[in-house]
DNA sequence: CTGAAAGCGCTTACAG
DNA sequence: CTGAAAGCGCTTACAG
């Protein structure tokens, strides 16, 4: 590997005046520039990172903390990792990603060795542990998923609330006037994954303030059991005209089931999710969605964390993004 | 951050007998020691990865090289992804993701620039054009996909034309004598897929050899097209009684287009394919198939990597590893 | 417009 | 069993 001192002695400049090139910090007279561009392409000079993250404690890297929760359905995480990923390349960082259990030690781990400029946190929960390992580190963060408190945190997520309304008053609109909601599994709930009750209550609220009768129902996150729970939810609400799908396990799971039960949307139901494009496209989901945009929200949080940790004004003060999201119609409501 | 001065000032001793302490290199007296694991503790100290690494030119990051072709499925690249972070964690090595377009580019940018140990290749094609990068590159590397030459290269790959025949024979052992084989899309083929080509040229020779009929068919990698082309397949074959899938995208969307068309397995249709138990969890997929492995390869492709750093001599000669996978029979042939 | 020098925080031969 | 010192490859004040 050549050095800056090689391309420099090549070059017949100081180790300095490369370095300046490099940087554009300061004005290089053409013939310079010329034979220091020259140099470098010859040796395929590239400054090495460590020694430049040494001396100027930044290290072009974000961490990425990534959770599996077994209850989780895994292929929808994928949707956050690659937009956070082509954002933060887009922003000149390269992408550190730490799937640990032990979350909190990882993110500690690469911010106390300086391994990262910042951190990205994926999927929090109500009372998420890496939280405190967040602020007791240098490095400034940014979540997706909105935890109980959010003093000093930047965070970004979907307003699930606004979404379940939304999907109330889409299918209230409509006429119907009995409606199920099947929510993300009990697991998740319990463990905290806000965007659970949030989506829950509000939908709860929305409809008794509509005067319809909504029946709020857990998903499963496994087969066989996803299937044995759609059928007892089904079976239990035959005068139910509307189905609002909270939980991408079971939505995965519907189209087939219902086409087994000889259910027709929107004929004999009207079906409401939320979901991405990708998601849909996916696991060919043919319902009117919220659009969860995993790639907007990707974006926005990666963006804000540049902000923050090239210590722009733009980024002002700490705080709280809830996207609103569109409905996209797929004609699965009548 | 305390650094390892801090820590040697604390304890008393100078820095070299921190260094030591914490490399375990050469013996420390037990008095020092717990004095300088009492400093370390109270000022929380832990190295910084720039300054040894700069100093080592090792970095204990990994560079995992992940392309997303548009005509994949997306979904099934994650369970490449985790099993491999979760063995290079395991082995001591943090995973730098890259996701650029341009593979060979990012290649050489995180190899020259030293930021990474070692690389590890995702989904690699007949004439990869990040496989040059590689051979120019210091850092070794090993690919997951088998490439047209791998002269110098560490591969590991699942054995498709094992599975291919074993599939067959399978089948034509229940009595099958004419079935149909669902590739991967064209363009898969078209751009280097070597999986592809191996798995039908095998499966077509084994098909002649026990002298059955076995009609090669391209599958979709998109919706509307993907059902579109399965009935197209299944019309132009009313005599196949069996069927394999080879294509993540087609398979997913068999279920419920067997069931639209009335065509239940195993009774009317014998179906087997490839894909792993997470991929069939996810997408309830109820087929005969062989264990696509994914977890199994990203564990030995890491440890293989992880040899050639270190430079044991278990690392061994540069070769390929052909990973003979098993079938997991799940009743849908007869 | 350019150069000489200090120093980022480590590890490791060298010396005792 | 321990320490003083060199040096990894950069960037940036300081000086001209």
């Amino acid at each position: 590997m050549a050095t800056i001192d090689d391309v420099a002695k090549a070059a017949g400049v100081s180790r300095s005046t490369v370095s300046y090139a490099l940087s554009g910090k300061r004005s290089i007279s053409p013939q310079t520039r010329g034979r220091i561009d020259r140099a470098i392409k010859q040796l395929n000079y590239t400054p090495n990172a460590g020694a430049r993250a040494l001396r100027t404690a930044q290290t072009g890297v974000l961490g990425l903390l990534v959770q599996f929760h077994e209850d989780e359905f895994a292929p929808a995480m994928l949707q956050y990792i690659l937009p956070i990923t082509e954002t933060s390349r887009a922003l000149g960082y390269d992408i550190l990603m730490m799937t640990e259990t032990d979350g909190a030690e990882a993110l500690t781990r690469a911010a106390e060795s300086g391994m990262v400029d910042g951190l990205v946190l994926l999927d929090v929960t109500q009372n998420d542990p890496r939280l405190d390992a967040l602020r007791s580190v240098r490095q400034p963060g940014v979540l997706v998923g909105l935890p109980g408190d959010t003093r000093g945190l930047d965070v970004v997520d979907l307003d699930f609330a606004a979404a379940a309304r939304s999907l109330v008053d889409h299918l209230v609109d409509l006429g119907h006037r009995e409606v199920v909601l099947v929510s993300p599994p009990r697991h998740v709930f319990e463990r905290g994954g806000a965007y659970s009750w949030r989506f829950r209550d509000a939908a709860l609220q929305r409809a008794s303030e509509r005067g319809i009768t909504l029946t709020p129902r857990y998903g499963e996150s496994q087969q066989p059991a996803i299937d044995e729970n759609l059928h007892a939810i089904l079976d239990d609400n035959p005068d139910a005209t509307g189905l609002i799908m909270h939980n991408d396990a079971s939505v995965a799971a519907l189209p087939h089931l219902l086409h087994q039960r000889g259910v027709r949307v929107p004929d004999d139901l009207s079906v409401v999710s939320l979901y991405s494009r990708d998601f849909a496209r996916w696991f060919s989901l043919p319902y009117t969605a919220i659009e969860s945009s995993p790639g907007l929200l990707g974006t926005v949080a990666v963006k804000q964390l540049a902000q923050r940790i090239t210590g722009e004004d733009a980024a002002g003060p700490h705080g709280t993004r809830l996207i609103t999201a569109e409905i996209v119609d797929r004609g699965s409501t009548r």
